[in-house]
DNA sequence: CCCATGTCAGTATTACTGACATTG
DNA sequence: CCAATGTCAGTAGTACTGACATGG
């Protein structure tokens, strides 16, 4: 492979783009005291509140250990909160407490902010296609 | 944000292929005995011989303190070699070994089709937008 | 002096694996 | 029995910060 071919590696600039991404949502988040598995994790629970643990590491695409260690943070952070038990399965419905809410709207601003600066460099007419495509390119290898 | 507002999210679904290419590239390169980090520190050395440790990381996109700890095992695993002095300035020039060399061109093939495998999904005339897509956005964060 | 580099130390977050009991 | 879940334990990879000496 040469450095042409590295540079036009999909791999690489799909790399290149989420640690772009990951380093200035880490950086903004920093002042609102969240991680950026953090900050997924509400927004995850503001959308579809009652997720158990393992359905948010799903979403989160991480393991169901390592939610639970995010999880556990965000509870000591009264963030979240989770019942003692059970109704009738295993999973246990976590839900956004009131100052969860109020983080997560401050935090999403700036996030928005980013993501908005990302996608503003490109013409409008590519967003659809490219979300399209990486969808797809996930499913792809069953992601 | 809704549900559909965050799977039309770009930084979601960047993610998203990112977790699934990290995922399918961890469980193959799993049975050549490399870390994907390690693969790509392996085949940046092979297109540019005698790049420095903190080049590695920037070409990596990880720190210079992680990178180091990447070569270390590279280095250990006779993969990689670096002088134990620098000949001018300070920064040591890591190259591949023979059994490095190799080992890479293995583990390329597989990594190689895994790719193959995420980009067949598209149209190949998505292909080269896509490319410069990813790229724009990565420098329009400063990444 | 300034800056990039390599390196050491310590710590934190996230990740993995394996394992086990529980629930439906 | 089987599948999914929550959880415990151990380990590993990656990240951060701060610090320091070195070389150009």
């Amino acid at each position: 492979m040469t450095q042409d071919e590295l540079d036009a590696s999909v791999g690489y600039v799909l790399k290149r783009a989420q640690a772009a991404l990951r380093g200035a949502m880490d950086a903004a988040l920093r002042e609102h005291g969240l991680t950026t598995p953090q900050y997924v994790c509400l927004e995850l629970l503001d959308q579809r509140p009652g997720l158990s643990n393992a359905e948010l590491a799903r979403g989160a695409f991480v393991s169901r250990q390592s939610m639970n260690v995010v999880l556990r943070g965000l509870e000591e952070g009264g963030l979240v909160e989770r019942p003692a038990q059970a109704a009738h399965g295993r999973a246990l419905p976590v839900r956004l407490t009131a100052e969860g809410r109020e983080r997560l709207r401050r935090a999403h601003a700036d996030v928005f902010e980013i993501e908005r600066r990302m996608v503003g460099v490109l013409g409008p007419e590519r967003v659809e296609p490219l979300l399209a495509d990486l969808t797809r390119m996930a499913e792809g290898l069953g992601g």
